[in-house]
DNA sequence: TAATTATTTAAGCAAATACTTAAATATATT
DNA sequence: AATATATTTAAGTATTTGCTTAAATAATTA
């Protein structure tokens, strides 16, 4: 890892790198959490069990399973990682799980689900 | 792989399942392309590559692996990922390529930030 | 034209990811 | 208690990802 100390050009705006530095530095934990937000929503068949949560109200991993032709256990490992941040959670019904969003502070994926029904085909 | 063809609850909801399906159908589309933006955002280094583009209006490579402490060839290709979607363009000025977001319609993107900027610290 | 600077590209590799199948757990039914 | 159903967990594996180092491009300067 031979790492510059500091970018070579000689256009180089050093006032504007440590305003960068600082920008970072104080939004910094808010960049990491959003980014596990986004890469949990970055996958394919994850934004589409968000999705139809969304939509649906609650859903259990049979359904997903059935709805999105996968197996139940590649449903449920998806549904843990995102369990495991809080973004979805789960009621018993007998044998069923149902689960559902957490609606806590997520302006970043419902602004998601806007965008996704803004971009729907018109029949 | 050995697919289910169908929810095996007694309770499933068959006429839920059918309108999910049909939801996917119609939002297939969206929910991929977005998918890829969520994933590429979904990385802490990107994620703030596209923030500090947001904040400063345009960066070089070699700012960024100055400000982000790594190599240039790191950020490069992270860039690149950026570039191939569309997020991203550059402009080039000598030897220097200055790099910015593509301000088409990118309203997830617009969300993320003012969230990230929501969640700050106060100093 | 040669040397320097900014950047990209390519090849290689370790770690992470997303599935698979099989086994474990929990609830319900007989 | 035994069996069935819904789900999770675990172990294994192929693919993807994000870096590394070295080499290739491109523009600038001596």
């Amino acid at each position: 890892m031979a790492l510059e100390l500091s970018c070579t050009r000689a256009e180089a705006d050093q006032k504007q790198l440590m305003r960068c530095r600082e920008t970072l530095g104080t939004n910094s934990e808010a960049i990491v959490e959003i980014s596990k937000v986004l890469a949990l929503a970055g996958n394919e068949t994850r934004l589409k069990i968000l999705f139809l949560l969304n939509e649906e109200g609650e859903l259990c991993p049979c359904d997903f399973a059935d709805i999105l032709e996968m197996s139940v256990p590649a449903i449920s490992q998806h549904i843990r990682k995102m369990k495991d941040v809080g973004l979805i959670s789960s009621r018993r019904e007998g044998q069923t799980l149902y689960y559902s969003l957490v609606r806590n502070h997520n302006e970043v994926l419902d602004n998601v689900f806007i965008k996704i029904q803004k971009n729907k085909k018109v029949a």
